[in-house]
Order: structure tokens, then sequence, then C-alpha cells
RNA sequence: CGGGGCGUGGCGCAGUCUGGUAGCGCACUACAAUGGGGUUGUAGGGGUCGAAGGUUCGAAUCCUUUCGCCCCGACCA
């Protein structure tokens, strides 16, 4: 490609929304312009990456024998009614209405369309397993899009869905997935790592998220350093920690703590080393728990797991807090002095607290806190159970080495989905016992455009993009230094460019006679990952000038027999 | 939805407090010079200051309403 005939948006300037690195460099490399929050044009610079990704996911899935289709982006209200998800999906779904007053969405997931069209078409076992899978524009209505095409309300999405007469069926396709999307993130070159995943509210046995590691992202991700453990850190369990109480050595005392509210004040304040602290939250109550509320108890420096939290039957779930006055009218006292002695509600504490001795919590009395608590001694040891987050150094869950914590941004996702859409749809096929089986299903989703975010986010530098190969625009940069003076680079470039066209390589030649400091600035925030740059210096030792994005220093190829030498070069990575 | 901020040429911004008829940098056009890390000069084009209403002799500026966008939070099969 030549430049002169491919326009290219890029800015010096950074538009004054773009926060993180990757919308910034989408931005200014002119891959995306901003229509609306949350909604992008791809210019053909960017449309090339998400290409790029789209074709590797595309050939895996191919590879694996799924089947590609494509259903429509609006689906009318009836099939969300009939699983309930016109109402349950809420605010995120964009609701339309054509001109006879008919209710539609743009669809944000394709479950309904899916279901409706296997239990239509899919008579018998016989036609099963099958898998099929679309790439297509999706739309959620995000309550606060974010970042780009990261989080965006109009996205590209890649959603699969796998149909079974049973759930072994639905496990091997399932782990056989697992093993296509480890291949598609390979060979996209980004480190990406899969773990273990709540599968929310769509339910089902086993979920599996797969997270491209960046710094910045969203999400957390615990792994074990010694085995195959990895987890959401919303999932990760914590193993109960060995030991026992410790005899107590202290005694119980009221301690004045009027300017003590937070952990962080109780500490630097009244001198409460921080692991000898209990938190005290109030959390609804189960319906069917006696009380309101339940007091949930996690060491001071640790961080209560919501998840965990609202799966114990005491709790209600989703997990509501209770607010300041809930709290005041329930103990006596406000959220900053509470803590578990003389206090009147259901109380679990995380398997941890259990075992300290000695420690500090509040009075359940404005600014007071107690010090020196023990169980037995002074309370009555409450029921336990896994409450925290995981930490980095907590023994991993399988017993074999220690936690670490990465951050991740979310690419892809599977579930087991069982049998809940295809019941609620009455999806059923005839088995090989002639009665009426309902269908098992699997469903897949990769996050193509938000792929192409995160590659960014994890790969750049202050100059711009650095993209792996495999999903960078174009492979090789040609610069002409100078072409429009020097006729001997321009018959130079232009051959060269000729051959690497012919050779089929991906490249860019910027024959725009611009000032080199500016083609070398625009390569480098584009990120394309190699290039050579043809100049009266070097032609005149019978050289070209080489680099690669990451390189600091350029190398020479010899100008004779060129393509050969840069065809290694591509090769090489 | 709660809290905060911002809307002035394509982009980044000043001007708003204290009303006087719109400015800077980048980008863009033309010409010239320059030519290995965002080059310089000269001359240009482009904005009803988000929108509507009001106050005033006069509104980017003051008042009211409204729309959009961004950030934090809640939310995120």
């Amino acid at each position: 490609m030549k430049a002169s005939a491919f326009h290219l948006f890029t800015t010096r300037e950074t538009p004054a929304e773009a926060e993180i690195a990757s919308h910034r460099l989408m931005l200014r490399s002119g891959m995306i312009r901003k229509l609306t929050s949350g909604i992008y044009t791809w210019t053909p610079m960017g449309l090339r990456v998400l290409r790029k990704v789209e074709a590797i996911v595309r050939d895996e899935l191919d590879k694996a024998g799924y089947l590609e289709m494509l259903m429509p982006a609006v689906q009318p209200a009836e099939l969300w009614d009939e699983t309930g998800r016109w109402e349950k999906f809420g605010g995120q779904l964009l609701k339309i209405q054509d001109r006879a007053g008919r209710d539609y969405c743009f669809g944000p997931t394709h479950e309904e369309v899916v279901t409706d069209f296997v239990r239509n078409e899919i008579r018998s076992y016989k036609q099963l397993p099958v898998t099929f899978y679309q790439i297509q524009t999706k739309f959620r209505d995000e309550i606060r899009p974010r970042f780009g095409v990261m989080r965006a309300r109009e996205f590209l999405m890649k959603d699969a869905y796998s149909f079974h007469i049973d759930h072994a069926s639905m496990d091997e396709t399932y782990w056989e997935m697992y093993e296509v999307y480890s291949r598609i993130f390979t060979r996209t070159g980004l480190r990406f790592r899969s773990v273990e995943a709540d599968s929310g509210a769509i339910g089902g046995s086993q979920s599996h998220e797969f997270h491209v590691l960046a710094d910045s992202g969203e999400d957390l991700i615990a792994f074990s350093d010694q085995s195959d453990y990895a987890s959401n850190l919303e999932l990760a369990t914590v193993a109960k920690p060995p030991g026992n109480l410790a005899a107590p050595a202290e005694k119980l005392r009221v301690v004045d703590t009027p300017d003590a509210h937070t952990i962080d004040e109780l500490v630097s304040g009244y001198g409460a080393a921080i692991e000898k602290t209990i938190k005290t939250l109030i959390v609804h109550a189960a319906g069917e728990c006696e009380a309101d509320f339940v007091a949930l108890l996690v060491r001071g420096d640790r961080v209560l797991n919501e998840l965990k939290a609202a799966r114990l039957e005491q709790v209600a779930s989703p997990l509501r807090f209770a607010s300041d006055e809930d709290i005041r009218s329930a103990i006596g006292a406000g959220p900053g002095s509470l803590g578990p002695v003389g206090l009147e509600l259901p109380v679990v504490a995380d398997q941890e607290v259990a075992l300290m001795s000695d420690f500090v919590a509040g009075a359940n009395s404005d600014n007071k806190h107690y010090f020196g608590i023990n169980w037995s001694r002074d309370v009555d040891l409450p029921v336990t159970a896994d409450l925290r987050n995981a930490v980095a150094g907590d023994l991993s869950p399988d017993g074999q080495g220690n936690l670490q914590l990465a951050r991740g941004i979310e690419v892809g996702h599977i579930f087991q989905l069982g049998t809940a859409y295809s019941e609620a749809m009455n999806a059923v096929v005839l088995g090989e016992d002639g009665k009426s089986h309902v269908l098992h299903m699997g469903c897949y989703g990769i996050g193509v455009s938000r792929i192409v975010a995160a590659a960014i986010e994890q790969n750049h530098d202050e100059r711009g993009i650095i993209w792996p190969e495999p999903i960078a625009p174009f492979q090789l940069a040609l610069l002409p230094m100078n072409a429009k003076k020097s006729h001997r680079v321009r018959a130079a470039a232009d051959q060269l460019y000729a051959e690497l066209l012919e050779a089929g390589v991906d490249v860019f030649y910027d024959d725009r006679n611009l000032r080199p400091g500016v083609m070398f600035n625009d390569i480098e925030l584009i990120g394309i990952p190699h290039r050579v740059v043809i100049g009266e210096r070097g032609l005149d030792n019978g050289a070209l000038e080489y680099r690669q994005r990451n390189d600091t220093e350029n190398s020479e190829l010899p100008l004779e027999g060129a393509l050969a030498a840069i065809l290694e070069k591509l090769q090489a990575g």
C-alpha cells in the first residue's frame, strides 16, 4: 500500500477525552474516530487490524469444524419474552420500535435467536452436536461507556453457540473450545491467561475467562506460581489457614477512640497493628434469616469478597450493604465503631478471623473500641467462611504454590449454559430412545474489537503502538529519504516496493515526500513492526537501514539482494 | 441514576469572573526556501462561541431551560 493512496489520520495532539493509552493511541494513530458516546468509526488503518484479529478467530474456529453463520442484529421482542430477558436484561438492552409500534432490540447477544433457529431446524440427535458462530456487531447500552473501544456500546464480537443431546457432549465441546480459544489467543501474539470465572446470572456449571495481561486491566486474576491454577480474583478461593487459636495474652479493655472511624485511623491514631484489627460489615440478611441484617467479619487489611458473601445462606443475594441509618437503628452505633463483642446479630467471620487473638474491634458504641479481644473468653466464636479476596502470597487453593495477582482485560468468555435457554424456549430434539430431549447448550464469546484495544494496552511505549506481528496493520514500512530530490532513492524505493508486493509482503510505502521526522513519527505511532529506510547515505554504501519497532539502533541490510534479506527478517519476526 | 467537570474553526486551548461585536498553537490551501527525527518564511481559507429563550443600546461573557460529551461511583450474561 502506498501512503499516497491510503489516508492516514494521525494527529499530533490527543483529544482530551482519551484517558488510557490504548484509547489515546487509537485516536492519535487514526484507527478510530468517535461518532458519539461509545460508538466508533473504524478507519481503513484501524479496520486492517480488526480484520487481522477476525481472520485468526475465524480460521481457528473453521479448523475446529464450527460453522459460521450470520444472524440478524435486530431481534423481535417476542423472542426475548420467551426467556424473560426482555425485562431481565435491563437498561443494557437497546429497545427500538418499527413504524407499526412493534418492539425490537438491537442484539446484545444471540442466545434467543440461535436457539430459535435450532429448535426450528434441528430435529434429531443425529444432527448433534453442532456449533454455530458469527462475527457481528453487537450493541449493549452500557451505563458508562469508556476507554474507547475497550468498553464501547457498539462493538464487534464473535459469539458461538453449541448444541448437544446431553451434558457430556456439551462438556466435551466446552473443553474443545477452551483449546481453540487458547490457540486463538496464542496466535494473536498477546500474553494472555485463562482463568476460572463466575458463571454469573446466566447460570451453568463451568465458565472460563480469557484475559490479556496488562497492568491497566480492570480485572484482577489470581494464579499459582507452581501449578495451573488460575482464577478471576472474585472467584479465587482462599485456603483455610493452618494453625491454632493462640491463648489470650492481653486483657479485654475499652479504649476511647474519638478519632477512629476507619481501620486506617485506628492503626495510625491508636497503635493498633492492622493484622490485629477486624472490620465489621453489616449487610442485609437473606429472606429466610430471622434477623434483618448479618455482620461479616474480615481482618482490617483484607477486602470483603462480595460474591462469596452473597453465597452465604444467611446473606441476601445480591449483596446489599446496610445503610448508616439501618446500622444505627439496629446496633445503636455508627459504622466506624462496630465489632463482634456484644453484637446482637448473626455473625459470620472470615476463616482467618477465627484464628485471631488479642485483636481490636469496635465496641458497638460510638467512639469506643475494644482492644485485646479473644474468642471464647470475650465473645463466642462465630460461624466461619471464606469471605475475603485472595491476596498475593496466599496458598493456592489446589495446595500447590502460592498465589500471585495480575491485572487482565477480559477478551474471551466461555460458558456451559446447560438447558436454561432451551428449556425456556422449548428447544428439543428426538433422542435415540424416541423421546424428546431438551438441548444442552454452550456459549462462547470473544470481544474482537476489544482485543485490538487490549493489544495496545499491553504493547506500547511513549512513541506509540508496538503491534505483535500477527495483528499489525502492515508488516513493514518502507521509507525513502528525500525522494523528491533524489531520483536514485525514489527509483530504489519504487523497485523494492514492487518486489515486496510481488513477494506478498504487507508493506506500507511512505511515498508522501514528507520530511523524515514526520514519517518516522507516524510509522512509530502506528506501530508497524519492521521498517526499512532508503537514503542517499545508504545507497552510497550499497546498504539499506533496517530496524524493528522495538529496536533502539538501526542495522544494515545489503542493497543487493535486499528482498531476501528483508524476508528473512520478517520470517524471524 | 448520584457526585464532579467541560462544550469557542478538524484537534489542543485562551477569552467568561469585570458585557463592547472572537483570538493563539497545530492541522489545512498557495508560493518559496529547506530536506535523515514532527523545518522555516510569506500570503490565505475556515468559527451564527452546543441549542433555545430572556436581560441589555450591545451577550462567547449575565439569567433560565435544554442537549451533548468526559471523569468518579453504582453497574458490567
